[in-house]
RNA sequence: GGGCGGUUAGCUCAGCGGUAGAGCACUUCGUUCACACCGAAGGGGUCACAGGUUCAAAUCCUGUACCGCCCACCA
């Protein structure tokens, strides 16, 4: 197709398909085998089995696509691999949800029948998102994508979890957990959310054994009473100082507890004395530790009153057996108050813990589940992000990073749920419990004894993803992927799981794979709405991308997002954006169609360079330097930005315009042919990163004599030392600059731009660059000296411009608009006199501020007397 | 309770020690042979507030307010 027959648009949703096939056609998803090129790699963070595109996506895996096609035309030899996360309690959720809606359930299934379910689910649906991530014109390595179940993959994560419980690292315990009454699991602190709400605060009577009086205590909880072990006071409280080890009675329960010592009680708070509820409250869980106390719990996986572990207990609380905790609370509230304990009851606002997933309220419980002692895997973590060694953009992660590994805790990792790496231990007839990679394996270990039975329970999602920069790449096996790709370059993702997920793959990275899994962390931005308030797919307030890809491109909304995002936490995504972008592909678009009219093929390099192409090349140079370094710093918004300047403002709004006659001669088109291609070029691969459809499509069109078979495989733009011209720079804008003024002038007084005026003058230097300011300001003739008769002026860049008024001007227009000038300019001369009369400024300021200022006041002088020498022309009108 | 961001033109954001910027929106003008998904010229801001440092502060320091995020065990 040649330029004529180009459309004067461009329809991006045809050609955006249609590259992105031939680029997989061509194989450059894959790494250049090439060993002399040095390596680049990223592993996609996986995105979540029921996961479909939202615009976080939409930003986070371009930036990833962005960064790995500016390092390929940087030469390298790149590697994006993509893959799935099997989501164990989302995806579980999900698939359980559309068996209830059929009438069954997991449960009713049974263990191997319904993870056969979700296998069939995974298959049926289960890659629309990486389906997406084509559509966005990501160019990830398809033939290496990995999902965390894959056989091989599972291998790994079983390794890893037998080798640390043999170091002892992986331990069991009883702790109190986020339980999930209607999942019936516990989860992570991030699959919950806190949430403010209104309670009562209910102060109760525990009366001493003895009868010689009573403690009031506050509770929130008063159905917990059924499993307090204890009361504490802090030890340095003067009130109960001398009492501490006496014995309480716990209020319908009748059992006898002891007034104990703790630091954990907070005098001020209530009266001082809080109960102890070991079993049901993290707290009073380390309480319970410190001094030895018994943990009754007194709630069912359903969150249901089970006395079981309390009785026996007064026959009047047998009631509340089988009773939900909040219908137990109003009952037990009802006893307390019969049997006047209960002394008052308060509104007071408590943090409701809510999880993520069932939206139930999370239950702290007593229960045994399987952890990691993470204090000395974060060791060699700490040591290197305090080197350097492992670096964040935006800088500030790091502190966070830090803080949470230097303040670790051990990692709960089991989970009760049935999709997921199955805790690979097992318990023989002895009831020894032994670590193997299969039940093959168990048996072999535990010969001569049998294996009985295995752990019910699967691993923490987050335990098989902290593997994925190695697992991915064949670990535990010594592949030629590991070797070549292993450790990766940059990781990108969101900040809400730096320290679940990054901080984990940093871990297990050190530990496991003997090297960091990176070097560098780029945290982008969360994706708002206009109002600032969060997409949410559940309230309806989401944006798809796919209808934005749709409808403008998917370079139009990568632009969108990339030119939007900076160091940033947020960004605020507007509709319009997208369109603007798709505007400013249409500019380029018609730009280059306006090129390619105007050039056959591309000439040989010109000697005789204008100012004005020294000056584009300079500031194409200008542009390079900027858009190189924004790409390298991660900061997608710096090189938009520049991009776009560039493009529109230099090369669209002055070069093709003052090139223009120059390319319709055909003695002096060669030179302009020569800079608008090489420009163009190099433009193009320039923004490529960013708009890689748009830029491969308009590459195809280019008569370039040497040409790669496709941008995407392009090299970097080479700049010659000497298109860094200051000379020629500084030379060209003050042409504009004084082409401006005159387009300002005439526009004041009401020559409409187009329309030629007759005759206009200047006085001072302009060298060979008249032709410029006549033909850019639409002036028929520009004589040096002022012409003779009724002329209004103007000045810039030391160059005073004249215009012969002929014809009738609007007087009274004018009068108002020299009156408004006139009180303005004496504003500025004001603010700028004070400062020169001022003797310190003088004395200190730097000497060319003072001179800029001086110059700058000369100016205004100049300004004043023309637009007063102007008033003095229309009055005589 | 602690930490981290943010507060600049109607909107979304750059700027981070020397006379306030961009895009969009707005006003006026324009069928100039690449583009009206365009071009030209304009209007519009006491840079949240209060102190301080400095010849000079949107920019540095201190504090306050509001918005947002994260962490934390207040019954």
């Amino acid at each position: 197709m040649n330029a004529q027959e180009m459309p004067t648009r461009y329809d991006a949703t045809q050609k955006e398909s249609h590259w992105y096939a031939c680029w997989e056609e061509a194989g450059l998803f894959s790494p250049d085998p090439n060993p002399e090129k040095p390596r680049f790699t990223i592993t996609i963070p996986p995105p979540n089995l029921t996961g479909s595109l939202h615009m976080g996506h939409a930003l986070c895996y371009p930036i990833q696509d962005m960064i790995g096609r500016f390092e390929r035309l940087r030469g390298k030899s790149v590697l994006i691999l993509p893959g799935q996360d099997h989501a164990g309690i989302a995806t579980q959720t999900v698939v359980d949800k559309q068996l209830r809606k059929e009438g069954s359930s997991a449960l009713q299934l049974g263990r191997d029948a319904f993870i056969e379910r979700v296998w069939d689910w995974r298959r049926e649906s289960g890659d629309t998102i990486l389906r997406q991530f084509r559509a966005l014109g990501c160019a990830f390595d398809w033939s290496r994508s990995r999902f965390t179940l894959d056989e091989h993959y599972a291998d790994a994560v079983l390794r890893v979890f037998i080798d640390w419980y043999e170091r002892g690292l992986i331990f069991r315990g009883k702790r109190v957990v986020n339980w999930d009454p209607i999942l019936k699991t516990n989860v992570s602190d991030i699959e919950t959310e806190r949430k403010a709400a209104k309670g009562k605060l209910y102060h109760v009577r525990y009366r001493f054994a003895d009868g010689t009086g009573e403690i009031i205590i506050a509770t929130t909880r008063p159905e917990t009473i059924l499993a307090d072990v204890a009361v504490a006071v802090h030890p340095s409280d003067e009130r109960y100082k001398d009492i501490i080890g006496r014995k309480l009675i716990v209020p319908l329960v009748n059992r006898e507890v002891p007034l104990i010592a703790d630091m954990y009680p907070d005098p001020e708070f209530g009266t001082g004395a809080v109960k102890i509820t070991p079993a049901h409250d993290a707290n009073d869980y380390e309480v319970g530790v410190r001094h030895q106390l018994a943990m009754p719990v007194i709630l069912d996986e359903s969150a249901r009153i089970n006395l079981d572990e309390v009785r026996p207990v007064p026959e009047a609380l047998e009631s509340l057996q089988g009773l939900d905790r909040f219908r137990a609370r109003d009952a037990v509230v009802e006893m307390l108050e019969a049997a006047d304990l209960l002394v008052r009851t308060e509104d007071h606002d408590v943090q409701l813990v809510i999880s993520d997933r069932s939206k139930e309220i999370i239950e702290p419980l007593l229960s045994e589940q399987w952890f990691v002692d993470q204090a000395a895997l974060a060791k060699p973590v700490i040591e290197a992000v305090r080197n350097g060694e492992i670096t964040f953009t935006p800088d500030r992660y790091t502190k966070l990073l830090l803080d949470w590994l230097e303040n670790i805790r051990p990692w709960n990792i089991s989970r009760q749920l049935w999709w997921g790496h199955r805790v690979p231990i097992y318990t023989t007839e002895s009831g020894r419990q032994i670590a193997a990679l299969n039940p093959e394996d168990a048996a072999r270990r535990a010969a001569p004894e049998r294996v009985i039975s295995q752990d019910p329970d699967v691993l923490d999602t987050w335990f098989s993803s902290g593997l994925w920069p190695f697992a991915t790449l064949g670990w535990p096996d010594e592949t030629p992927d590991l070797q070549n790709y292993y450790p990766t370059d940059v990781l990108v993702t969101d900040r809400n799981i730096i320290n679940l997920w990054v901080a984990r793959m940093l871990m297990m990275g050190y530990d496991q794979a003997g090297a960091k899994p990176f070097s560098h962390v780029v945290i982008h931005a969360t994706v708002l709405r206009r109002d600032g308030a969060r997409m949410s797919k559940s309230l309806g307030t989401g944006i798809d991308p796919m209808d934005v890809i749709e409808k403008f491109g998917a370079d139009a909304l990568r632009w969108a997002l990339l030119g939007q995002s900076g160091q940033n936490q947020e960004l605020r995504y507007l509709e319009e954006k997208p369109e603007e972008a798709r505007n400013f592909a249409n500019k380029i678009w018609n730009a280059t169609r306006f090129v390619l009219m105007n050039v056959a093929e591309m000439p040989p390099e010109p000697r005789d360079l204008n100012p004005v192409d020294r000056w584009l090349l300079s500031r194409l140079a200008e542009t390079e330097t900027t858009v190189r370094t924004a790409y390298e710093q991660y900061d997608p918004q710096t090189a938009c930005q520049t991009l776009y300047r560039f493009f529109w403002n230099d090369l669209c709004d002055w070069y093709i315009e003052v090139s223009k006659s120059r390319l319709a001669d055909e003695s002096t088109r060669q030179t302009p042919q020569w800079v608008l291609l090489t420009a163009i070029e190099a433009f193009l691969v320039m923004l490529h990163p960013v708009m890689p459809h748009l830029t491969e499509e308009l590459y195809a069109y280019l008569p370039l004599p040497e040409k790669s078979p496709f941008i995407m495989s392009h090299r970097w733009p080479t700049i010659p030392e000497t298109w860094h011209d200051r000379d020629a720079h500084a030379e060209i804008e003050r042409v504009f600059e004084i082409t401006r003024a005159l387009r300002a002038l005439r526009a004041s007084v009401d020559l409409p731009a187009g329309t030629k005026i007759p005759l206009a003058g200047f006085t001072g230097e302009l060298g060979e660059n008249g032709s410029i300011v006549s033909s850019q300001a639409w002036v028929e003739t520009l004589q040096a000296g002022r012409p003779e008769g009724k002329v209004v002026s103007t000045h810039a860049a030391g160059v005073d411009l004249y215009i012969l008024l002929d014809g009738l001007v609007d007087v009274e227009k004018q009068r108002i608009r020299i009156e408004r000038d006139l009180a303005k300019l004496a504003d500025e001369r004001a603010k700028l006199e004070k400062r020169l009369n001022d003797p310190q400024f003088v004395e200190r300021a730097k000497p060319e501020v003072i001179e800029r200022d001086r110059a700058a006041k000369a100016e205004l002088d100049a300004k004043q007397a023309r637009l007063e020498d102007r008033a003095r022309l229309f009055s005589e009108a």
